[in-house]
DNA sequence: AGTCCACAGGAAGGGCAGGCGA
DNA sequence: TCGCCTGCCCTTCCTGTGGACT
């Protein structure tokens, strides 16, 4: 026992995995953030953004320009891209250029107007508080700051539909008219959303002014998906330590889902990371059949454990009748279907079980509606004649899934 | 054709916490 | 300290809905 001991104790506890050879060459290449030198199949959509971008490089304004298309077509990485050669070019040319990237959807940094606008602020060094100071302030200080950088400014604001829904899109037309006031700088709209349904939500004077130019981005055919694997997979692995027979799952499997490389990224990344972790030197199809089913997994339980307390009691209301409905043979509800009334008298029992003050039913709605966007829960408006309207609720996740949230919400509620 | 049900979902506003400036 | 501003979460009130029933 002694011996045991002291020979661990002699070997740090991490030297095993220093000393065992890595399938990783560098496995940052396999992130979806990185940005490589070539952008395979999106030649054409690179050369149409440098081109609505190239007056900068003269000085002059370019034209606000909106990128539409699915999730993982590209759209980021080739803002990305296009714009720091243009930040490149612009120093090489003693021309003064500052991108800022905004990522609309990220929660408690850019997700409000204040949050954005106080973002941007602090992009120029200024200093704002999370909260406490009026709207018009904060558009005062970021106009001074711009104005006094004298800067041709790019402002790339990515999931900018998450921002439109919440708050409309008054913040995006204060946008376009600080132009029109700026004297020493100017600032370029690069917009980039996933739903281009937004489009026609905007106001007419903010669509004429913002979405000067547009591009669309396609969906990702399998074969292209390879084609980007097999790049990011050469740099990202070792010699030999991935098959194309793999490359070619990873990219069935994403382009089933609308194409999105980040997908297939996410997918060859988790199964290279199985088979390390398997003490194997190569990746193979069975670790992408795990890697799918952990990254759904990892996905669900992660969002569930992140709700408020009231929609995580909402889904544990959801998953008790399920669960009855199938040791019942779906007998004791008024419906073979799971609906908004059953969900409500569930949960009120759950909160006062829990000693919990319970919401209204009109704010159960409201969380029934975001556990189905976040795609837990089916949640369809049906109407039932006249026995009125309501929505009809299913789970959307599979039973293994379901098992591991089950799991987690029976400790917060039972 | 009109009635009715059980909600959906929009609008308005309350209450709270956190921050600022006078 | 006070009034005013913000975001956030929530309630209340209200209108709208669509298909079964009468």
């Amino acid at each position: 026992m002694w011996v045991e001991a002291e020979a661990l104790a002699s070997q740090n506890i991490f030297s095993q995995y220093i000393e065992k050879p890595s399938i990783f060459r560098d496995k940052k290449t396999l992130t979806s953030t990185f940005i490589p030198d070539r952008i395979p199949h999106r030649e054409h959509e690179i050369n149409q953004l440098s081109v609505i971008l190239a007056p900068i490089l003269r000085g002059y304004r370019a034209n606000n320009v909106f990128l539409y298309g699915t999730c993982g077509t590209g759209k980021t990485i080739c803002t990305r891209f296009v714009v720091s050669q243009l930040m490149a070019a612009c120093e090489k040319g003693g021309i003064s250029a500052k991108s800022i990237y905004v990522n609309c959807k990220m929660k408690k940094v850019a997700d409000t107007e204040y949050r954005l606008i106080a973002q941007l602020v602090r992009e120029f060094g200024g200093e704002v508080p999370d909260t406490g100071l009026p709207t018009d302030v904060l558009y005062r200080m970021f106009f001074d700051k711009v104005d006094g950088s004298s800067q041709n400014i790019i402002l790339v604001l990515d999931e900018i539909d998450a921002l439109l829904r919440k708050v409309g899109d008054e913040f995006l037309y204060n946008f376009t008219r600080i132009n029109d006031d700026l004297k020493k700088s100017c600032i370029n709209v690069i917009g980039i959303t996933n739903d281009l349904s937004i489009r026609d939500a905007m106001d007419m004077r903010v669509k004429s002014s913002l979405s000067e130019e547009e591009m669309i981005f396609k969906p990702y055919n399998a074969m292209q998906l390879k084609d980007i694997l097999k790049g990011r997979a050469n740099g990202g692995f070792v010699e030999g330590a991935v098959d194309d027979f793999v490359l070619n799952k990873c990219a069935a499997i994403a382009a089933q889902e609308h194409g999105d490389a980040r997908r297939a990224l996410d997918l060859l990344r988790v199964a290279g990371e199985i088979a390390e972790r398997n003490g194997e030197l190569k990746v193979g199809e069975e670790h992408v059949d795990v890697a799918e089913a952990k990254i759904d997994m990892d996905r669900i339980t992660e969002t569930m454990r992140a709700q408020p307390k009231h929609s995580q009691a909402v889904m544990f209301s959801i998953i008790k009748i399920h669960d009855s409905m199938d040791e019942r043979g779906k007998e004791k509800w008024t419906d073979s279907r799971l609906l908004t009334g059953d969900v409500f008298a569930a949960y009120e029992q759950i909160c006062r079980q829990n000693n919990m003050k319970c919401l209204t039913q009109r704010r159960l709605s409201d969380l029934i509606g975001e556990l189905d966007m976040l795609g837990i829960i089916n949640a369809n408006v049906i109407s039932k004649g006249r026995y009125g309207r309501t929505r009809e609720i299913s789970i959307a996740v599979s039973e293994a899934i379901l098992g591991k949230v089950r799991s987690f919400l029976a400790g917060r509620f039972e």
